[in-house]
DNA sequence: AATGAATGAGCTTTCATTCAT
DNA sequence: TATGAATGAAAGCTCATTCAT
């Protein structure tokens, strides 16, 4: 891709970080190299260093920044949600597997490059990574309390209904068989009922 | 030293399995370096190739391998069951489960390297698992046509309850507060029931 | 350090083509490493790939850039002869041995290196060469037609003469007992008399 | 080639020469590697070591011999040629040509490969190839000294007649157009009289 | 005399990063 | 803010050679 017309700082750094989530969700942090992702942005493999301080530090970054994304959009949805428990749950679970589904990378490499982190950014990104887990933790915790849920273990279950949630953006290509909303309410349905027949 | 009394090249090539599945599972391929698995068995790195083709072969053959243990595995469990299709989805779930807690390494690797795999290797892995898929994906539609089970796409239901079978592994440590037993238990039971408590 | 102030690529670029020639043709390609290469020119062995795609390329580029040189220089020499084939196959003849005993290191190279160029790189470098060739087996075929000369063959006749000419290169040294006007004398005269005493 | 049966020490190293020199003529002595020559013998590498002292053994050992062959041959031909000077030459040309018409591989390597020897062998070998040279320096001076000569310089002249003599060896595969014997008369006699057509 | 497994040094190449311009 | 050229460390892999069996 070569230079835009009119491109400034503000827009290489824009083109930095898309072109960053992109190639990184692709390859993974450590087989992306920042020749490819300068290449891909239209600029010298040296000018990247103007815009990220670190290949380390634009994985934070980008980390960080849907992670934070992630809970404001939770909260909201949560905020917009009937008050009963099991309404709260379905905003929950809809709001999760829809961002999934338009976050792709993001999510692609939050899942997987943790590891990639340095102990600091680490730390930082498992604590964002709690609290967003903690929101689903207290819901359920909140369900059995209230009567509607049967769980066995709280975390677990959250850890468990998360990885299905989240597994959707694995293998999702938009313009597939089923909807975005198809896709949530499928997902929705499958934590809340499982697989078994209710009786009518 | 060219060979210390005792040792043998089978014992060499189990070890650079091992050590393999705990390097790739814990750095990531890309990020694993040869030298680092010839110190961990004991050798020079260059004779690492007395065993293997390429660091991309032995990635290959881990995968490969565990693909192929497991679908094994789940073969033998299913002839085990009773007939009944909820109770082969229940032992279906339940090696699913049980092999991913003992096997973290190999379904680690298997789940995150994929894109780490050369065209040819790759294709010949998601070729064994798509086989494995369909076993459930073959339970699924049993179980939808002899009335036990609701479910809205069998395919995609199919990898919904893999991730969240899988999920356990991304955090499952021995010796933690729940036992396999119960962990398998909890899995399945969310699978089949979900969330929602059932009317007594 | 960066740069060295008035070291600029250009110059760099050069040196290695020089430092290039000049260990190939002492080593030979597969012998010649570039860590040598890169010490003979002053900079680390990872900074040569700023200048040069590959060793492989570099040899193709010193080999391709010899061939174009010796193809100019002979077709110049033809130029500036007088029109009668015997002058035109004395200019051939001088310019061919002066031109090897000037650029030895390339001579040696094209000479003595063309198996280790790739199937592509052979092949445009082998085209170079036979067209160099052919302008001599068009001079004998011109000298038989016009009657000066005896040529039981001109293909196996301009090899058997190139590799007269050219054997010079292989153990000439500046500064030895003949002058490099005696040895084009020498040479040409032995090409077109033979040992022969000539009848007075 | 697998192993032959009844195969002993001494047909595998007249198999490893055998090999050898086909390698190195065809690689190069530097990059032919003793893996690639162990498998064309149909013998481990390890294997080799019954046989040859070291890779620059082989290679010192296969210049010797060809080259002590050379003069031994040499010295017969001269030997059974009638005592003029010019036959003298004639039959030294002649069995220079066609050794090396038959000898291919051990002429290739013998005049490639020196600069891979290390000194003593170096040394060694360039003896025999002086004492080589000497014959036709000394045919050449005898053949001034009697008059049917014109020679300006008996060492380089010897030096421009060997390289084009020699020079065939890098061209000639058998069963093309020119039969041996056409290609010795052909280079004798260009070494003798030239291009030149003589006056009748 | 052959093997298989090992060594240790070396190779080309890659890469994140720096910095004078 | 971008460039081009440099660094220095590291990577995967090759190879001649050794040696217990």
């Amino acid at each position: 891709m070569a230079r835009i017309t009119g491109s400034n700082g503000a827009r290489t750094a824009a083109a930095i970080r898309r072109a960053g989530l992109k190639l990184i969700a692709r390859h993974g942090f450590a087989a992306m190299n920042l020749r490819e992702l300068a290449a891909e942005v239209g600029i010298q493999p040296g000018s990247l260093y103007n815009h990220i301080a670190t290949k380390q530090g634009l994985l934070y970054e980008l980390i960080r920044e849907h992670l934070e994304t992630l809970i404001a959009g939770t909260d909201e949805a949560l905020a917009a949600a009937p008050p009963d428990t099991l309404s709260r749950l379905r905003a929950f679970c809809g709001h999760h597997v829809l961002y999934h589904l338009e976050r792709r990378h993001e999510v692609t490499i939050a899942n997987f490059e943790l590891r990639a982190l340095d102990t600091g950014n680490y730390n930082r990104v498992v604590a964002l990574r709690r609290a967003y887990e903690q929101r689903l933790i207290d819901l359920l915790d909140q369900g059995v309390a209230e009567g509607p849920l049967t769980v066995a273990d709280s975390r677990v279950t959250a850890y468990a209904l998360l990885a299905m949630l989240t597994g959707v953006c694995t293998w999702y290509r938009p313009g597939g068989r089923l909807s975005k909303q198809e896709l949530v309410a499928l997902h929705t349905d499958l934590a809340l009922d499982g697989l078994r027949r209710r009786a009518a």
